[in-house]
DNA sequence: TTGTATGCGTTATCAT
DNA sequence: ATGATAACGCATACAA
């Protein structure tokens, strides 16, 4: 009885095939050219038989790459990291590489780890949605000349790569927007913005539109803590405030816009009745409720930042890129115009 | 200057330690017993001073182990399988394991290039959600002995672990709610049947139900096809159809369930006063919606399915398991008690 | 057109 | 307590 536990290797093949290690090998790397229709027939049929598959492990070990391309994603419950990935995925198994997902969970430690172990595996690239705390662990990356393509956010002092979305103009669009449909008392909810330069850059958005517009002290900006949060607190008090404007809440992602909806939901307000609702990100079932919001295109995301690390890994030496997917607004149910009173 | 494009090895190590590779091996290998203070302080500066990590790849080369886990899902795009894929990850993270994940998009060609590509990047286990078509791919991993995990959908003639759910059980206990509720005239939309293990039970089910308490005149089974499908059409039909009984539609996923809820919706109907709606799955917005749906609980899936792995990489060699997880029926909005007439 | 020998980074065996 | 050496599966430089 044959033992059909080991693997076949190379070597396996060569010896049914009853020819050298080097002939498979050139067999394996379309070198047919130098080989003779016998001998090319009856490897074929040694490979067969044998279900032969080279290993990568091996190759990559030989050519110092590993034709994997690690994913690292703050949240990957979040629809907007799934629509990344599945843009990166799409192209990266064009490019026959395969996908190593990795899931920091918003923690700059796990990322650190997930970095450590991506490096380890011998990634080819790296795609890094990030928690925006790691520039250290990542300068080991760099030199080594991995190419790094950051997703969405920034990374203190790396000069790599990025896509991403214009946020400030994102934010002035929608605030404008909502000012326009008569809604001057917003509220806008994000999570934690910690070194998460996208957050950041839409608080700072939101600020600096409200001076602007003389608004400062109707509008307010507030940030969900962990997870038992003082969300509904917050919200409470918002909506008792006594206004002379129509109000709007503005919400920082899906997530969040899910966490308020529900709140909002319990605390018996009513959308857009009671307030106007607004969000970045654009989960499909913001169609079904109604939800407005600031679409950026996450498959689109993912397919650029794929693309220009595959660019990379091809040769491309160029300096470091900054492309920008545009954003939309979808106009929905949840923001009214407000009768002037 | 120093050339710092090469990762560092062993060797670089131990040259800089001053001591053989012998003993970095020993060093990291955790045999640090057989190690004097004074070397173990040499390598261990060594390493940090040159950001050392062992490669995976060398290690996996004389270990015959990756401490890769594939998972190949049937559609990434789904929040059923990315909560599976949060648990599956959370488990081998634990266990430091990565994932290497892909996608067949329900697509078997896809999934058999996949598990091939998966084989040759040698993953110590496999976690499939399976489009049910490749039976003969998987017998080369078997052979080898590589552990796999059937999620969800069965293979024909795979006797592996598995985890999934009662499907017969889940359908009848959500029919027969809807009966109680008052609906006699039962549509289910379900994703194409295929060699889908899963869609077939639930399909089977729903008939068999329907025989019992005949049924089989007014309920309907529909199934769309592609992209482009007949669905506004049948749902028309449908609740045009003169009927004695209140009308409910039962979808098989949460995808369905978006894509009927937006016919829905474009073709003027109201849910629930015009017809109720029910889904398999349990996205997170139909709490929002106030969907009633019978909710498996993915992210357990994913996390016993990953569990099993690493038991049976750890040596288990028991017969194979079958796990079912409970599923709940979520009582919402969208199936109020019909008033008898 | 085909084969031999060497090395990739690591661990294991056997010495010392 | 430490080191030399072979082997893992493959690709490549060099021979024939």
């Amino acid at each position: 009885m044959r033992e059909s536990q080991r693997r076949p290797t190379i070597a396996d093949v060569a010896r049914k095939a009853g020819v050298s290690k080097t002939t498979v090998s050139r067999f394996l790397s379309d070198q047919a050219e130098y080989i003779s229709e016998e001998t090319y027939r009856k490897i074929e049929q040694a490979i067969q038989a044998l279900h032969y598959e080279p290993s990568q492990m091996a190759r990559g070990l030989k050519a110092k790459q590993s034709r994997l391309i690690g994913i690292l994603v703050a949240d990957i419950a979040n629809p907007f990291t799934t629509a990344i990935l599945r843009g990166a995925e799409d192209v990266c198994h064009r490019h026959h590489y395969s996908l190593l997902v990795c899931n920091s969970d918003n923690d700059p430690i796990k990322e650190q780890n997930y970095i450590r172990t991506l490096r380890s595996h011998h990634i080819d690239g790296l795609i890094l949605h990030t928690t925006g705390a790691n520039q250290s662990v990542l300068l080991a990356l760099q030199k080594e000349k991995t190419p790094v393509v950051l997703l969405d956010r920034e990374v203190a002092g790396m000069h790599v790569d990025l896509v991403g979305m214009d946020n400030a103009q994102a934010t002035y669009d929608a605030l404008n927007y909502l000012v326009c449909q008569g809604y001057n008392s917003i509220a806008y909810v994000t999570a934690p913005t910690a070194d998460i330069s996208t957050r950041m850059e839409r608080v700072q958005a939101f600020q600096s539109f409200m001076a602007d517009r003389k608004l400062q002290h109707t509008s307010i900006v507030f940030q969900i803590e962990g997870k038992a949060s003082a969300l509904p607190d917050f919200l409470t008090t918002f909506m008792e405030r006594e206004d002379a404007h129509a109000k709007a809440i503005f919400t920082g992602n899906a997530v969040i816009l899910l966490q308020v909806a529900l709140a909002m939901q319990q605390l018996g307000y009513r959308v857009p009745d009671d307030v106007a609702l607004i969000s970045f990100d654009d989960p499909d079932w913001a169609q079904i409720v109604g939800i407005t919001t600031v679409s950026q295109s996450a498959y689109e995301m993912g397919v650029l930042a794929a693309e220009r690390l595959v660019a990379r890994l091809g040769g491309d030496a160029g300096d470091p890129q900054r492309l920008y997917v545009t954003s939309t607004l979808q106009e929905r149910d949840s923001t009214p115009k407000v009768a002037k009173g």
